[in-house]
DNA sequence: CAGTGGTCTAGACCACACC
DNA sequence: GTGTGGTCTAGACCACTGG
């Protein structure tokens, strides 16, 4: 693991770093395996301790990496695909559904929610908070939305919130015909409430997915679901147990 | 724009700076518009240079800012919404595609992608090279690697390589017929040439969209594209025009 | 040229996990 | 406790853009 190489090109050193420490992650470490700590790094490179971090992140938002305080930096498994969207023609909270209900209140829709949720502007919806758990890991947080229109037979149900209320509404989306769904995906950082049920620190980086849940033309349950975007590769339409692992150089040319 | 809250929460400074900049972004400043340099900014609010570059390197994530060096930091435009994933039943190269051919060799497939093509181990794959544009600005770049029996008649093209025999590759993958295709979506970051080509520094956050084409039961070719994961939302199943204009707290409870 | 963001340093202290 | 990663500082110099 040497570093005396002084460049012809200026590459920068944390990107050198970064190329060193991922060939030396393919040839000399095992997943699971705990690396020396950073200040030891740093020194056996040569570089400040600053340095050696920002190859670490490069490392950590590529998968290759785990980092936890107090416990040490540890050689992360190739990520695991999350299944997303597929089910084409099924409401959340279906039987074979991969999440977990949490909570559920009954609010007025933040503006930004408002705006998506095209149907009824001041119309009250209710939050659902879900969470999803992976190879005994949580992989991702959700928030539905569901304008209360979209449920109008829940006056029978008596629990004001909790994890039953949360079971209730989503049964009675079911009785809708659910005619599409439309998702989006892009990157985020995790707010501090997701963060802690993700059981990472606020802004870790995540990919949001967004669903527009649309029936009778109009939409029935908007979806946003924050994914840890280190440890999940998100796959559409089938087939989520392919793995791919990346060798050396990950798409070498 | 003051600071002087000394929390009760040990929040960590660059967090709460993120925030506050956030919401002086919604009310103080318009899309485009040119804040101050780092080096004011970061006096302003009594930090160093270096915890203020941490929350704007927070708020380029999130695509909120866009830093070009030389130049300076402005208020990032909301995200383009790119569809992916449309035209369910539709080879890449087709008539309404929104790629551009750039280059195309013949080579032995490097190792993590021959696992991935399933069929031809030792097989030589055609490496077609394409670039994506959307509203005036590269968003994507791609290598599509197509084993060389997916494209048999291939004889009678004589360019050896350059954009025209890209295109006549993907002209002969028409004709097979196309069964499905499994998409994958994960975080990464963007090596130096798909940098260059996305107008990004090396390692700048991509969104890495693997598509498997599958034809005839065996997988007829294989896409790897990396999106500008700070300008771009990745649209599946339609509806590719949604404006998402995130608020003050973007998904605020 | 001057001004910008990008990289790097050598420290310091804090929050957390584990013993 | 000790040891880990996380945060923060106050500098310095580099690479690039634009006038």
């Amino acid at each position: 693991m040497g570093t005396t190489q002084l460049e012809t090109v200026p590459e920068p050193k944390y990107w050198h770093l970064r190329t060193v420490l991922s060939e030396a992650l393919d040839s000399e470490f095992s997943v699971g395996e705990i690396l020396p700590n950073e200040r030891d790094l740093a020194a056996r490179f040569g570089v400040a301790r600053a340095t050696l971090r920002q190859a670490l992140e490069q490392l950590e938002l590529e998968g290759r990496l785990q980092r936890r305080r107090g416990v040490g930096t540890t050689v992360a498994p190739p990520r695991m695909g999350v299944s997303v969207g597929t089910a084409q023609h099924a409401w959340p909270g279906g039987s074979d559904d991969a999440w977990q209900a949490v909570d559920c209140t009954l609010v007025a829709p933040p503006a930004a929610i408002a705006e998506t949720l095209v149907t009824g502007r001041e119309e009250p919806v209710h939050t659902v908070r879900r969470s999803r758990v992976s190879q005994g890991q949580p992989v991702a947080a959700e928030l539905l939305y569901i304008p209360a229109s979209s449920v109008p037979d829940l006056s029978a149900i008596d629990a004001p919130s909790g994890a039953a209320r949360a079971r209730a509404v989503l049964r009675e989306l079911q009785h809708l015909e659910l005619e599409r769904h439309e998702n989006a995906v892009e990157l985020g950082s995790a707010r501090a409430d997701d963060a802690k049920e993700l059981d990472r620190l606020p802004g870790a980086p995540v990919l949001v997915v967004t669903t527009r849940f649309i029936a009778l033309g109009r939409v029935a349950a908007l979806s946003v679901a924050t994914y840890r975007a280190d440890t999940c590769r998100l796959t559409f339409g089938d087939s989520g147990g392919v793995q791919i692992h990346h060798g050396p150089e990950r798409r070498a040319s």
